[in-house]
DNA sequence: TAGTACTCGATTTTT
DNA sequence: TCGAGTACTA
């Protein structure tokens, strides 16, 4: 793409080390407030920029690459640039070719498991790895535990593979080999057996899956000093975004790009770190996040300089008020206040719903209203902390006719049949793949029964090989089955030597038979749909990546050695074009991945959007997880009940009740303008009924940010209703969205059946003969089988059944 | 081998 | 409640 003209006047040439300073001051520089400024021109050396929600993060670090490359204090190829999403490092590079006239293709911005696969492609034989090793999402590592335990007899009720494979990411990411795993109990010793199995399982058919991409390139880089020292000259710059995500192995193989280097004898700090992040956002810690990362990369990494972005573009005070408010009740934050030059805005609405159903209807309420008021739909968004939540508010908006859409979900390369034609195209390029073996062997149905796959995977161990080279050594029916599934394959390869991509999917999808299967099947039309878009993708992989395009094959050492000590004498000068995303080379042979090969492992890297629609402007619903590095002008957050929100499961030690508390906060910086927040005092979950206290979270809001839309603590039938809201007998309902109708004016405490014959309810002090004074937290269930959550402040949370224990109200 | 009945679980999720 | 996944039957 051409670059955009923004900075007229900037372009000098780059990279040969001729740039002027940045003094006349460089259009670069322009528009940034000093504290940007300062992080966007630190000298070299490591950094942590503490990155408040809307504080210009992105902005920093992409000017930051554009300053270092224009003032010549760094080449395209010295730049290393690390990110979790896809999504984020696409947009970095879209900025950064926005900002300079420069082939961004010379640098490595990607995700770390993507930067991850293009070391592992380009030394595969380092690390013991076929050229054309496959990338096991997690759906297919399931499949290959379930296997392997099928195979081994492992008792799945004892050992369920889901916490299995847990289990074996969990050691990865802690830098663990089967070998490595401390031992206390039987019980971990079965699973470091199955770990210990799965990777030989791996292993022999070259599949690796994402937490094995970190772990093998950080044994890559630890293990082979030539080649370590090589990245570790090249990368003079390396800078780290959503710093507080990053796991210990993540860490630890930044270390080992960023160790220092031995020169001359004595050990030199090299290059620089900056780390960006925030430590109020870290809401990753279930998937091992460790904040605790950013302290040592302060104390290991020597920083000197921390530099504070706290100047918010995004929010109004009033909203800053309620974030800022919230999270100082965490304890042992880094510190950090968001500020804003905007006015206070206006002030955070909060409402109180007796049901969430009517929670549901009076955001639709409100948002129709909006609506009204020319706010665009994709401007309004709805958080919620479970995805359970999204159901009644997907009910009432759909019988309004609101359009929406919701994030999260099946993404495009997830779906079923999209796996099905993967699988097809792994087996062309490695027939010993048996994940894919087994998904598509008999899909479409071909004859071959479970009974025949058991005794084909047991000629396969029996024989040490995959089950391709296992299919020969059946007979009878079954055995012929098979010899024409493998053949399909073999003919297939064959067939297909010298096509392009789109006409080797083309011919797949005829020849397996998946487009016959689909056409014959009634509900396959969507199906048939998506394995055209699946050519498309192909297509466009093809095209957009540039794959194929300049293409350059590096020369290679004599011995065809991977690396030397001399880079620049072996072609792998920094200033040379490197290889596009798409194009890993084998730093051995110089090969690039064939086009198929790359296709699939950008299929595995990156899921692609869930859903289509996303053209059309519609309310955005998520989880605030989801809505992480999002902004919209109107938010709502729902369901703010103890229990939910704060979640129940995190509520039990403080280190979870902050993630909940940081969760909060990321849900109200999301915000620009307008902020509702509202909670339910009952909610039908699972089937049942619950009744909830209204969050704590509410109690750490400054008051007078907040604007209470129904009366605090009232009783409900002291309310007056929004005549509207109450009476919606919507028209258009039926397709099972009744409006089960809660109206606001009965009171509804117990919003449907009786009151429970108990007297209880939620807030109320209650006496205990043993165990005192408790406060009623929940109520559930009715009658006979009512129970109640109580903390006693002596005996801790506890269910009662109320028709057992002996309770008295107090207050 | 497909269709149906039953069990089980149920925060959050990217790669 | 509801959905996915598994076990059982025709």
């Amino acid at each position: 793409m051409p670059p955009q003209d923004l900075f007229a006047g900037a372009s000098a040439p780059f990279g040969a080390g001729a740039a002027p300073a940045a003094d006349p001051p460089s259009p670069l520089l322009q528009h940034l407030n000093p504290e940007q400024l300062a992080a966007v021109t630190l000298p070299a050396g490591h950094a942590l920029i503490l990155a408040g929600a809307g504080s210009g993060k992105t902005r920093v670090l992409t000017t930051r690459i554009a300053w270092l490359l224009q003032t010549g204090q760094a080449s395209p190829g010295g730049i290393l640039a690390v990110t979790f999403t896809n999504k984020a490092a696409k947009e970095m590079v879209a900025r950064l070719s926005a900002m300079l006239p420069i082939n961004v293709r010379g640098m490595w911005i990607g995700t770390f498991h993507g930067l991850c696969n293009r070391l592992l492609r380009a030394h595969h034989k380092l690390v013991g790895l076929p050229s054309t090793f496959q990338i096991l999402d997690t759906q297919d590592q399931l499949s290959a535990v379930k296997r392997l335990c099928k195979q081994h007899g492992v008792d799945e009720e004892r050992f369920p593979p889901k916490q299995l494979t847990w289990f074996i990411a969990g050691c990865k990411e802690e830098g663990m080999r089967p070998q490595d795993v401390p031992v206390r109990d039987p019980e971990t010793q079965k699973k470091v057996e199955v770990y210990q199995l799965y990777e030989q399982q791996c292993q022999r058919e070259g599949v690796v899956d994402f937490a094995e991409l970190m772990l093998r390139s950080y044994e890559l880089l630890r293990d082979n000093d030539a080649v370590r020292a090589h990245y570790q000259r090249r990368f003079s710059h390396i800078l780290v975004d959503e710093f507080q995500d990053t796991n210990r192995l993540q860490y630890a193989w930044l270390k080992q790009l960023a160790g220092d280097v031995e020169e001359g004898g004595r050990l030199a700090p090299r290059g620089s770190v900056i780390a960006v992040g925030d430590d109020d956002q870290s809401i990753y810690a279930f998937r091992g996040a460790r904040v605790g990362n950013m302290q040592d990369f302060m104390r290991e990494f020597g920083v000197q300089r921390t530099i504070k972005l706290e100047e918010n573009y995004r929010s109004f005070s009033n909203i800053l008020d309620c974030a800022n408010a919230l999270i100082s009740h965490n304890q042992g934050r880094l510190g950090k206040n968001l500020r804003t030059q905007q006015g206070p805005g206006e002030p955070v609405r909060v409402q109180e719903s007796p049901t969430d159903l009517a929670e549901a209807q009076w955001m639709v309420e409100e948002i129709k209203h909006l609506v009204r008021e020319d706010v665009p739909r994709r401007e309004i968004a709805v958080l919620y902390r479970s995805n359970a939540q999204s159901r009644v508010i997907e009910s009432q908006l759909f019988n309004a006719g609101v359009p929406y859409r919701v994030y999260g979900g099946l993404r495009f390369f997830e779906r079923a049949e999209i796996k099905h034609a993967l699988a097809y195209l792994r087996l062309l390029e490695n027939p010993h793949d048996d994940t894919s073996f087994l998904r598509v062997v008999n899909f479409p149905p071909r004859g071959i029964g479970a009974r025949t796959l058991e005794q084909l995977q047991d000629a396969a161990r029996g024989a040490g090989c995959s089950l391709h080279d296992a299919v020969s050594t059946m007979t009878g029916r079954a055995g012929a089955n098979l010899s024409a599934f493998v053949a399909l394959i073999d003919v297939l390869r064959e067939g297909t030597q010298g096509q392009n991509l789109r006409g080797i999917i083309g011919q797949m999808l005829q020849a397996s038979g998946l487009v016959e299967h689909y056409r014959n099947d009634k509900e396959g039309a969507d199906r048939l749909e998506n394995l055209d878009e699946l050519v498309n993708a192909a297509e466009s992989f093809v095209t957009q990546e540039g794959f194929g395009r300049d293409a350059v094959a590096l020369p290679l050492d004599e011995q065809g050695a991977p690396l030397t000590q001399s880079p620049a004498s072996q072609g792998l000068d920094p200033n040379l074009p490197l290889a596009a995303p798409g194009e890993m080379i084998d730093q051995d042979t110089g090969e690039t991945l064939s086009p198929l090969a790359a296709f699939l492992t950008h299929a595995a890297l990156e899921a692609g959007d869930n859903q289509a629609q996303a053209g059309q402007d519609a309310v955005q619903l998520m989880t605030v997880h989801a809505s992480k590095g999002l902004e919209f002008d109107c938010v709502f957050i729902g369901g703010l009940e103890e229990g939910l929100f704060p979640h129940e499961n995190a509520m039990s030690d403080a280190a979870g009740l902050e993630e909940e508390r940081r969760l909060m906060y990321v849900a109200i910086t999301r915000a620009r303008k307008r902020l509702y927040i509202s909670h339910s005092q009952t909610r039908l979950l699972h089937g049942q009924t619950r009744y909830n206290v209204r969050s704590r979270f509410f109690d750490e809001l400054p008051e007078e940010a907040l604007k209470w839309l129904t009366p605090r603590n009232a009783g409900f039938g002291l309310f007056a209703p929004d005549p509207i809201a109450a009476h919606r007998g919507n028209a258009r309902a039926g397709r099972g969205f009744d409006m089960k109708s809660a109206s606001f004016a009965n009171p509804p405490v117990p919003p449907r059946k009786a009151a429970p014959g108990h007297g209880l309810r939620v807030g109320l002090t209650v006496f205990h003969t043993k165990f005192g004074e408790g406060k009623v937290l929940a109520i559930e269930g009715a009658g006979d089988d009512a129970r109640a959550q109580i903390h006693f402040p002596r005996h801790g949370t506890k269910w009662l059944a109320l028709g057992v224990a002996k309770l008295t109200v107090v207050e």
